[in-house]
DNA sequence: GATTAAAAGTGTCACTGAGACACAATATTA
DNA sequence: TAATATTGTGTCTCAGTGACACTTTTAATC
């Protein structure tokens, strides 16, 4: 029941990213300006083709792409979903491996800045934006995985610098979620997650000095066993 | 920034699926014996190549290709995840979407008791058996999403017929995660879901006659927003 | 028919972690 | 020095799970 591989037009695949970062309390997105059909002049997300060549995986290809439009790699990297169908691309069946990515604004801005193909889309932009493919909709299902997991674990953190306060990722998750929280539970989790170690180190925020944390070396993320609710 | 599809040996790209469901207190998975290359006599996941002529999306791929192995759909499917590489399969760099699908082992039973190709394979056995690519590795990280996933959904009334008692996904429940849970635990979440509606009928049970409950029609799976801990 | 066993189903208290919010501490600024 | 802003703490409430005793309803056995 197994066919021979030249009996089938094989599908046409990529990897694309859906990048965000939050800035000036704003969730954006990495979006690129086409210059190729299909879509040109339109935005789309960054990504192509494997090389197989240079890729041993398809991680690599997401972050290969990631890296010639930014110069950095994201903090975080998951697979979201696949896109595929007959329609979405007009030059055939296609399939996109879509992920999702974090980095701190501040990894790439004066990359971004210089260059004007790749800009920061703010997400509530994206809806009147001409937008290829089904990019829309994939940056859609990227934002509600976003927000899911903020819900029950740190990543957020992935959208900020190595030194981080309390302040900081509390603004970031209410970014995110699009809801306030309570700091005293965000204080909580940080205890409970062993995932962060303070730094010997204060930084002036307009009141009194706050705590700077870090991630600790190789830890991965937690999962707590409950969701905030986000009031 | 875009290149000629043309200028790429484009990745062999296939859709194989873990079709679980729970037999006889133990999970179970569905197996292929393989009579191609590679591979060929050893056990694999069912799937294979999409058809572009028949296959509107890859679901309907991993879709089609369970029918031909159980003749039946199963009752949910959803995507795991890609796995990608240059050294998993000898003929090239290959990607693989992988789904995840439950079943209930009474819609398929006859099918696979005749067909010697495919069978249920525990999932304890899956370990000792001499398995095609790195479908182990796939096999493993589809039952840590069905344990994941059973902490805070009903996903496991998917193992189970239409019409069910609380003693029965109970009973898959537990299997699943391989812990005891509280029985007054599922049925404060049967009830808070509601997503089950209660079957004017009971059955015996060995003990006092069962209620019998069934999906509503047109309703989702529900996440609840604490997980189970599961003693 | 009475007794026992088995599973279904209910009542309720304890425990955990999030929400809410008052309050204390420490910085800047006027 | 006082006002203001933000950080950080103390603690009560609330919701949902865990635990477990207890009741109900059936089949099986005597």
């Amino acid at each position: 029941m197994e066919y021979d591989i030249n009996d089938f037009k094989n599908p046409l695949f990529t990897v694309d990213s859906v990048l965000f970062t939050v800035k000036d309390e704003q969730l954006k997105v990495l979006m690129v300006k086409r210059s190729n059909e299909p879509f040109s002049g339109r935005w789309g997300l960054p990504g192509g083709f494997v090389d197989v060549d240079r890729d041993d995986t398809t991680d690599m290809t997401a972050l290969r792409k990631l890296k010639e439009k930014t110069g950095a790699k994201p903090q975080y990297l998951e697979q979201l979903q696949v896109f595929s169908g007959i329609s979405r691309d007009p030059r055939g069946f296609s399939v996109t491996l879509v992920y999702f990515a974090l980095i701190a604004e501040q990894e790439v801005s004066s990359r971004i800045d210089t260059v004007d193909e790749a800009q920061w889309i703010g997400i509530n932009q994206i809806e009147s934006l001409a937008v290829a493919f089904d990019h829309k909709l994939i940056i859609k299902q990227a934002q509600e995985r976003l927000q899911q997991k903020t819900l029950y674990s740190m990543i957020p953190v992935y959208c900020l610098p190595e030194y981080f306060t309390v302040g900081q990722l509390k603004s970031v998750i209410e970014t995110i979620i699009g809801k306030t929280i309570q700091r005293k539970s965000l204080i909580r989790r940080i205890e409970a997650a062993d995932m962060f170690e303070t730094v010997d180190e204060k930084v002036k925020s307009g009141g009194r000095l706050a705590q700077l944390y870090k991630v600790k070396e190789g830890v991965d993320i937690v999962n707590f066993e409950r969701n905030l609710s986000g009031a």
